[in-house]
DNA sequence: TCACATTGGTTGCATTTCAAAACCGATATT
DNA sequence: AATATCGGTTTTGAAATGCAACCAATGTGA
């Protein structure tokens, strides 16, 4: 793993800090696990906002870290496709402890209930799963392949008036 | 919980990213976590260098989100002493998780290999001890009581040459 | 075919944040 | 009483951010 700057010192969480600690990158990751978002358009019309000089300082520099690949998409030229290495995919159990942390202490956020209570339940099993989905193209919410189709399938959520854990 | 700014969106992770998405703010809790820092002075002291003005603010900023408290410590009226809240031990997950990652990932790091091997093995477990011990007033490495220590009288680390997992 | 729209950036500029050092009041030490 | 320590604040210059306009390459529709 290639670190443009100086390290601060050898801490691991310092190490991590010094790539993905600042406000933006990791929503970039997150576009792409739970919606599976690929492109700067996509990314740059998320809620939150990022300024365009920002998404595009912060993609090089995910590229540059082996975070992300990019390659140009084949079925629009002008667009790039950005995918998450295995590093990458790394992020997930950070994610969804991040995630675990907003919805636990925010006044009000948009996460299913569900999804939370599930990934509390059982952190590493849906770390596991969603690896495995986001790895094969898919993601958690939204797309073809989706970690809440999986689990929909295996019997472990239920519909009835809205999605809930059986 | 308390957030002085405009959110920018509902997304819970971006709440967390809002509160703790910069490069200082988890040093502190993990100056706390790891080695039971509580002092001013004994967080600037800290390898990464954090100026003086930044401490201030970023201490200011998690006491008024709830996840630290401060208090003027009895034994030296001029210091204050800060501790988690229930709040802030609930960051321990994502804590080893960027530690997790970042130890993978990173060319060098300080971190005790079978630290990370038990907290990779037993994430869950993990969280729960350490928020146990640093509830209690204690640390992972350093003071009085560690988790360290813990885990050696279990029986799950061995003292040969260096302690190992058993 | 050719004007026009879209896309992923880049540039310029005003504002905010950061970093480093000096400084300060309160408390502790000798 | 003199001095040192502690947690913070202030000051000042450098860097990062946020915003809008701009641009080249590619795609689209008449």
């Amino acid at each position: 793993m290639k670190h443009s700057q100086a390290r601060r010192s050898l801490c691991p969480i310092n190490f991590t800090l010094e790539l993905v600690g600042d406000p933006w990158s990791l929503l970039v990751v997150r576009d792409i696990v739970y919606f599976g978002k690929r492109t700067f358009g996509e990314f740059h019309s998320s809620a939150e906002g990022i300024a365009r000089n920002i998404l595009a300082e912060r993609l090089d520099r995910l590229v540059g870290a082996g975070v992300l690949t990019r390659r140009p998409l084949e079925s629009d030229r002008r667009k790039q496709e950005y995918r998450l290495t295995e590093a990458g995919l790394d992020l997930i159990p950070l994610l969804l402890a991040a995630a675990d942390w907003g919805a636990a202490h925010a006044d009000e956020t948009d996460a299913p209930p569900w999804w939370i209570a599930y990934v509390r339940a059982s952190p590493t099993d849906a770390a596991d799963l969603v690896r495995e989905v986001v790895r094969s193209g898919g993601s958690i919410f939204s797309g073809e392949q989706t970690v809440v189709e999986r689990l929909t399938r295996s019997g472990a959520i239920r519909i009835d008036d809205g999605l809930r854990l059986s």
